[in-house]
DNA sequence: GCCGTTTTCGGCCCGACTGTTTTCAGTCG
């Protein structure tokens, strides 16, 4: 079982223990996903090496939850959740997916109302006998309709950073199988896209029975939905679909872009391939029954006279046009930041010391690495006042002396109270190297609130970057009601640095925002947002939101030295 | 349920916000 589905399991126990009031049980199951998913190793690999003993020597994990675990591991289920979904047979995650609903909503719903899941929930609400439960009214009925509204308008859709790892690992068993010359992954996940519907794997083989044989036998097929000649379309245990098209070599460049899409995009393609009289679909360029292109996406593009044109750019947002003139961006490659400026430490929410993710930051090739910890009001994370902040400075002087071409900056990760004022003094951020400022309460003001709250925070001489500045979670909650042309006006004004954070479902700034914020002369940074060491891989999604929102090396400050970008900041 | 150089028992999880309230429970970060 992977460390995922473990942790999986481990956070619904969590909102069970709850629900019964199991308050500090609750967070130590929490706590033990956290510690599972932060794993740079499979739970598994160190069971079946040390048993429950092994398991146990990782913080957070003790003897009960060890096993739990091996039970997972071993039975794929575990006697405990089994009782406790008797005990209330409802669908936690589902339920749990609604902003607004938590533990103790999902009790009472069951006890008064006996709903399961968000189906149940819906029903009741439209039925008006929410409103009449304890504790909720009218305005509470209609702010889960709303929730549900808004989850159903994502379903189905994953997030890329879920996403890409799994898919990643089937693309390398896929390039074992005998005969196959070339595999990829196209569609929505080639162009990093925050969310993506279903997986497109390409190959190019020798062997299609062989290659449609194994992607369907992989173990996590949970069933087949249709198979042809050239074409196999599964449904996952994940959940989500997955098919696999199968080419031949001299037409893999045509597929892959074919695949790859989106739809406009090939559309605005194909017009120009007819009216230069030839012809494109996913076997090649032809010119008559002339295969002019096909074996390679560049080949393609150059014979319909446009520059190639990175996946992540493939939305008809332009990039057609601006291929045809020979004038498209060099956006930032995969790989070129030199910095991270935003981490979070054991400090405060991290699960791991200044050192280790110093340390781990220095073997990605990393040359600095700001550490970012939350400041008081966000007090259940331990927050830092100005005292511990400045104990924190020292422990990153001594830290700074051990390391060796690499540096560790004193920063924060400064909350912007309501009113726009911050949640440190001005004395204490002065003396930082770098400071971040972001939101994390009061997400719903009015949009004129909103954006003033924000504006005073970027007129504030010691904040440099904004971080995750619409706050949005992907899939949950909205971005702010910011008026963005607004911020990134004072952005610009101030030389204040906007973040392009890369948590998986934060992606924030947004990649339509990116676009539109470069367009206005912003800067910008690309961070991690790690509050672990496995979360460093987290930047490949910000690099990718960002060449999403056609950004160059030298938009992004943290592409740049150590001594360049900090004379970036204010 | 986890943890331990003040403790093997008794701490851990705090403050803001919201919607329901008339003093507070639930959610969020």
């Amino acid at each position: 079982m992977r460390n995922s589905e473990i942790a999986r399991v481990l956070r619904i126990i969590s909102v069970y223990e709850d629900m019964m009031d199991g308050f500090f049980k609750a967070r130590a199951y929490d706590r033990a996903a956290r510690a599972i998913e932060s794993l740079t190793e499979e739970a598994e690999d160190i069971y079946r090496r040390g048993g429950k003993e092994e398991l146990m020597k990782i913080p957070g994990i003790g003897l009960a939850i060890s096993e739990k675990i091996g039970d997972l591991i071993e039975t794929g289920r575990t006697e405990h959740l089994e009782e406790l979904k008797k005990r209330l047979p409802v669908d936690v995650e589902d339920l749990m997916g609604l902003e607004g609903v938590g533990p103790k909503t999902i009790k009472t719903l069951w006890q008064k109302l006996k709903i399961r899941d968000i189906a149940g929930l819906e029903k009741a609400a439209r039925g008006g006998k929410i409103r009449e439960l304890p504790r909720f009214g009218e305005k509470s009925e209609a702010d889960i309709l709303r929730s549900i509204e808004f989850k159903r308008k994502h379903s189905g859709r994953f997030l890329l950073g879920q996403a890409l790892p799994v898919l990643e690992e089937i693309r390398g068993r896929l390039a074992k199988v005998p005969g196959v010359k070339r595999v990829i992954i196209a569609g929505s996940a080639r162009r990093m896209r925050e969310t993506i519907g279903d997986a497109d794997f390409l190959v190019a083989t020798s062997d299609p029975k062989r290659a449609m044989d194994f992607f369907q036998g992989m173990p996590d097929v949970e069933h087949v939905f249709s198979r042809g000649k050239a074409k196999v379309l599964v449904g996952l245990k994940s959940g989500m679909d997955a098919d696999l098209q199968v080419v031949e070599e001299k037409s893999f460049g045509a597929a892959s872009q074919y695949f790859t899409g989106n739809k406009d995009h090939n559309v605005a393609l194909r017009r120009i391939a007819i009216s230069k009289g030839m012809k494109l679909n996913e076997y090649g360029l032809y010119r008559g029954d002339r295969q002019i292109a096909g074996s390679s996406e560049e080949e393609v593009y150059e014979k319909l006279g446009l520059e190639w044109v990175p996946p992540e750019m493939r939305e008809n947002l332009g990039e057609v046009e601006t291929a045809a003139k020979g004038k498209m961006p060099d956006i930032i490659p995969y790989g070129s930041l030199r910095g991270d400026l935003q981490t979070q430490t054991s400090w405060t929410d991290g699960s791991n010391s200044i050192m280790e993710m110093a340390s781990r930051a220095k073997e990605l090739g990393m040359e600095y690495m700001a550490v970012t910890d939350h400041s008081k009001r966000m007090a259940f994370t331990g927050g830092l006042d100005e005292r511990k902040l400045e104990r924190q400075a020292r422990e990153i002087d001594t830290a700074n002396k051990k390391m060796r071409g690499f540096t560790i900056l004193k920063g924060i990760e400064v909350d912007i109270l309501r009113d726009g004022k911050l949640d440190l003094k001005d004395s204490a951020l002065k003396k930082l190297d770098i400071v971040g400022a972001s939101i994390h309460s009061s997400f719903n003001l009015s949009r004129k609130d909103q954006t003033e709250r924000l504006v005073n925070a970027m007129e504030n001489q010691n904040v440099d970057i904004i971080f995750h500045p619409t706050a949005r979670e992907i899939q949950k909650r909205e971005p702010c009601d910011l008026d963005m042309d607004a911020i990134f006006d004072k952005a610009r004004e101030t030389g204040t640095i906007l973040e392009v954070n890369a948590m998986p479902n934060r992606l924030d700034l947004r990649d339509d925002h990116i676009r539109a914020a470069k367009e206005m002369g912003c800067k910008f940074s690309i961070d991690s947002d790690a509050h672990a060491l496995k979360h460093f891989d987290y930047l490949l999604l910000g690099v990718g939101q960002a060449r999403r929102g056609w950004l160059e090396k030298k938009d992004v400050i943290n592409t740049l030295s150590l001594d360049r970008m900090l004379k970036e900041l204010k």
